[in-house]
DNA sequence: CTCCTTTAGTTAGCATGATAACTATATATA
DNA sequence: TATATATAGTTATCATGCTAACTAAAGGAG
């Protein structure tokens, strides 16, 4: 498709056009599988990143609904729901913050540390398999 | 983030992990200026899809739905609305197929073909400038 | 020819992303 | 201190993907 256009613009080099299509179509495909997996354990992405989040989170047991949208990327209506959504599934924990009135505090249940466990090697091997083997080596 | 959890999963590399989440990053922000480009022209990447695999179609100048749905791996559901909303546009009509009842041809309107030349510079620029200049000799 | 299955398309409803507009609280400034 | 601005979070609404279940027409088997 990308040649019968690409007479038609001077200076395009279809090899770089047709390289960029490809990096959708490999993203999008491992997103496809990362999903299917998810769905699986009744997770999503966003899901599954926000309890990774909240899990490394360094020195503190506790994140703010802020730092996830902004550390995720996701407007934050959106961490909205999906904190209210793990919250119902048992996988986290929503307080209050002491120190500011606004925020919100949220942390790990116990329940949400070990699914996140029983999640985390499956996730890691989709991500390894995706990968070519020529790149593997450092 | 993942050499933190690199140690924990045996046989693990880490670099083809950390390849996979570049490829899903790099193939969401492409994804990401393709769609704020098409919405400066009041397109979607599916609406735009779809008059390209229309404009494209070898022989004819009218694709069926279902064609639609399967060449661009999309659900009919999906088809059905964003033909609505291109014909509403008027960048498509919509006619039966004589043949079978149950079809409909779908083709671009002038407006429709103007308007793919207009987007078309862009969206090759886009993914031109997406890669690396490494990959552009061949 | 009649009935069953397959196919084309639509409708209804869910999931998950976004923005705009709102409330409540914190902070900075006059 | 009083008021203005900024920030945390929520609600409402939209866009765009999906599956399930439906209608209507085509095609095949008896």
């Amino acid at each position: 498709m990308v040649n019968g256009y690409a007479e038609r613009f001077e200076g395009m080099d279809p090899s770089k056009v047709l390289g960029a299509l490809e990096l959708m179509r490999s993203g999008s495909i491992l997103i496809r599988k990362l999903d299917a997996y998810f769905a699986t354990h009744d997770l999503s992405q966003l899901r599954f990143l926000t309890l990774v989040l909240i899990d490394r989170e360094p020195e503190r047991t506790a994140l703010a609904a802020n730092e996830i949208a902004e550390k995720l990327d996701v407007s934050r209506p959106v961490v909205t729901r999906t904190l209210q959504g793990l919250q119902q599934a048992g996988l986290i924990r929503i307080s209050g913050n002491k120190d500011d009135a606004r925020a919100k505090e949220v942390s790990l249940t116990p329940l949400g540390e070990s699914k996140l466990g029983e999640v985390l090697p499956g996730y890691f091997g989709i991500l390894h398999d995706a990968m070519p083997n020529s790149e593997a080596r450092q």
